[in-house]
DNA sequence: GTGAAAGCGCTAACAA
DNA sequence: TTGTTAGCGCTTTCAC
């Protein structure tokens, strides 16, 4: 690995000059600028990303938590992340925590203003305290996907979506296809990171008048998706539609409802939230309510600029960015309610 | 964020005793030792990670270049290849080359050697000339998932599965199950990537004296397999089991036989290769043959810390690592083949 | 046992 | 337009 100061040697000149043709600072003379150029190409030279940021005082990397890749909307999330940080030109660290808050200690300690410039925060089950801990060090964290853009957090930035809507979209679309008896099932505790997308549903069916009561709270994943709906139908066979809080259990509904024989949408009507890409590769394809996820990525990018421009600290106009907000995407899982679908009334 | 020197200060000691302190290196005093961890407690003292790298000369970090994460597959490896990197007290960086060669080259020139000590590479449409340029400069550069343990890449080191085989163990299942008439999906091109797996479907149906011919390729995804399996279905009305080459193309088989009305496994069989978390999230649940993921993420991040240790160079002894072989997970695709069980004969 | 000094590769004043 | 100097935060000989 060539260094800058061999590359200068080559060249005839000093690092310094080397430095300047190669950040195009101007001021330096054509002739000298070829030359330089000429001794980059010969010695294969590529800048010492580490050495430069220790120079600059930032450090090229950005660092984005997240709990869990089981969960396959969270590596979509970081694809989006990824291409937001390179436009800016710097790179992603995907830190794993596993859903273990002293994981995530140990990686903010270590990562936090040292080789990552900032910290993107995805519901990774970190300790507020500690997020709070590393901010006052200086070092940006952006809370990359708030659910509720009316209550933002404490004392961090946040990029909020409106999740309660995604709620209210997704019952409102039942309700318009005749359907009401319709049940929810929350991903993760129903007073967990999704209920906002759960108090839409409710604020949809209270205003319509129908019973908002028939919930499951079941772990947010495939698996967890069936073991809620097949209580759900076994419990109220008149349901004719479910709203799930995510994709992933709206999946796991299908299977629940397949397992029952019941068919979707003729028999039952269902509907996720988020979008992700299984989303439009099941059989039927699922009916779900999109969120913003590849601009909500862009702005976090963005709220972490500014905050870095900042030094750290931010003003409260700048503290929150919402994005738009979500929207439908009718697929194949939600149909007309019919007379008598369901196996009999609750 | 507190230096070295602020802690040295308010311990009265100097850099280098601090640097001792805590990198455990012995002769300190008891007493010293303990003034400096109250000043590096006290000040919150967190090693700068880029400093130290600059000093030591070695990266913090390993990169994992992956083309894509639209595959379920690559999160699930990075996930394993991240928990190695850690175990090994460095990070993750992951890079997306999004099915760029150049993005690629883009990548490798910035972090190669720089602010990465090595470089993981999966099947991620690098030019293998940029990799071995790159290898040539003194950086370890590993390749994960070889799929061909007899035919190591020329020049760079690897972990190789034994893919062929996996495809062996899939055709084989079949055959035990009394199937006879086996249709095969390959994901992406037929003399692709994933052609040892392909191999080994051919193999086995030419040893036991049947027609290895019925073949479709289509993209490694799960529409792909949806299209796949749906020609091969409707030209060869006989087929009584589907080998897909990987579990996407299996579950879109899953579907193309859903959408004809064929019952699995009742009516036709389906085994996938990989195992991917999906996989049991199906239904049925796919049959598939396991690929050793974490054992080769482990490898790979070893064979990383050996090259590195040789400086670089590899001597032949060390350049292949060949992980444990693929094995069958039976589960709820695949069923004993059942007489008149196709539509008709071929 | 502890300190002084040099240096990792680069950037950024400031001088010339 | 180019060179000089200092320094980013740390590690590492080598003296003391």
């Amino acid at each position: 690995m060539a260094t800058l100061d061999e590359v200068a040697r080559r060249a005839g000149v000093t690092a310094a000059t080397v430095s300047n043709v190669l950040r195009d600072r101007g001021r330096v003379g054509e002739a000298t600028r070829a030359r330089v150029l000429e001794a980059v190409q010969a010695l294969g030279y590529r800048p010492h990303l580490a050495a430069r940021a220790l120079a600059e005082g930032r450090a090229p990397t950005v660092a984005l938590m997240v709990s869990s890749i089981a969960n396959p909307f969270y590596p979509e999330f970081a694809l989006a992340v990824e291409r937001a940080v390179r436009r800016n030109g710097q790179f992603l660290i995907v830190c794993n925590t596993n859903e273990d808050p002293l994981q995530g200690r140990a990686y903010l300690d270590q990562i936090a203003g040292t080789i990552s410039e900032g910290i993107l925060v995805t519901n990774a089950n970190l300790h507020l305290p500690d997020l709070l801990d590393v901010a006052r060090r200086g070092v940006p964290v952006v809370l990359c996907l708030w659910e509720r853009p009316d209550a933002p957090p404490d004392g961090l930035p946040c990029v909020a979506i409106d999740f309660r809507e995604a709620g209210r979209i997704a019952t409102r679309h039942l309700l318009e296809l005749g359907h009401e008896r319709i049940g929810v099932i929350v991903g993760g505790s129903a007073s967990g990171v999704q209920a906002a997308r759960y108090d839409g549903f409710v604020d949809v069916m209270r205003e319509a008048g129908l019973d908002a009561s028939i919930v499951a709270a079941e772990p947010d994943s495939i698996e967890g998706g069936v073991r809620a709906a097949g209580r759900l139908l076994d419990a109220h066979p008149g349901l004719t539609a479910l709203v799930a809080t995510n994709d992933l259990p709206a999946i796991g509904a299908l299977h629940a409802a397949a397992d029952r024989g019941r068919r979707v949408p003729d028999d039952l009507s269902i509907v996720g939230i988020t979008d992700i890409h299984l989303a439009s590769d099941t059989r039927p394809t699922l009916t779900t309510v999109a969120i913003p996820t590849a601009e909500a990525a862009g702005l976090a990018v963005e709220l972490l600029n500014a905050l870095r421009e900042a030094g750290g600290r931010s003003d409260d106009a700048s503290r929150v960015r919402i994005a738009s907000l979500p929207r439908l995407v009718v697929r194949g899982t939600t149909g007309r309610v019919r007379r008598g679908s369901a196996t009999r009334s609750t």
